[in-house]
DNA sequence: TGCTCATATGAACAATTGCTCATATATTAA
DNA sequence: TTAATATATGAGCAATTGTTCATATGAGCA
């Protein structure tokens, strides 16, 4: 109990020390989250979901999003950081496609979530 | 190339078409962006890999933290509302657990793309 | 009833983030 | 070389977010 991190004397010790031995290294959960943040916003969803159909352009990419060829520029560098972009230069045009097939089961599982049937029990009892 | 997105001359409408048309429906790609949002967060990352050695109570999860009860509390909320843990109230306590079959799929395979061996080429060619 | 404990929640503040605008880089063509 | 085009990038700003602090709720117990 030692440090006071919370109020409560109710700390089931027991089941700290299993879950602490048995959870992944800090560094691991931070990354998994550095991740899972890359692909938290509607405007890379939207790119990776147009790079499952096609290889496409910076251009085509803008054109389809309908939004700016700046703002498409920047997200695709977050997804290169996250080596989950790979590209191709031809000419001065960049061709960016999907670097990685965990993607495709990631989505696909998060897309199942979202499709299950909602309960009814929102709020806490 | 009607509107103006983007400053580029070569667009390759027949590309941008046929993934207009397969990509899914613009709502659910919102809903997927939030929900890689939930587990865009180092804390909310560390509670669900928590959960998924054991159900615990908020007091546990602050304690295993190092962290308030009152931020822990917070992030329950915060998965409640996105519906991947459930709660069972046992007196004053409330146990947290799992409540989604697809979790474990989307952090393996998160993990696994976090594991894989780093290429050499970060920058633009 | 009144007290205590476990948890929930609202407000406020600092830190992060995604876009825009302006500009830089790189490649092709004249 | 110069001009034009496709893309990349830095600065700045508005919006979002995670934590803290204070307080509310709700259950068990004296």
């Amino acid at each position: 109990m030692s440090d006071e991190f919370c109020s409560c004397d109710i700390v089931h010790e027991n089941v700290i020390e299993m879950v602490r031995k048995k959870m992944p290294q800090e560094e691991k959960l931070y990354d998994l989250a550095e991740l899972f943040k890359v692909f938290g916003d509607t405007t890379r969803v939207k790119i990776i979901s147009a790079l499952f159909e096609a290889e496409m352009c910076v251009c085509d990419i803008a054109e389809l999003l309908h939004m700016t060829q700046s703002a498409i520029s920047h997200q695709l560098r977050v997804l290169r950081q996250a080596r989950l972009v790979k590209h191709r230069k031809e000419g001065k045009v960049v061709f960016y496609s999907l670097d990685d097939e965990h993607i495709k089961t990631i989505f696909n599982q998060g897309l199942e979530h979202i499709l299950e049937p909602r309960g009814f029990e929102y709020a806490i009892s």
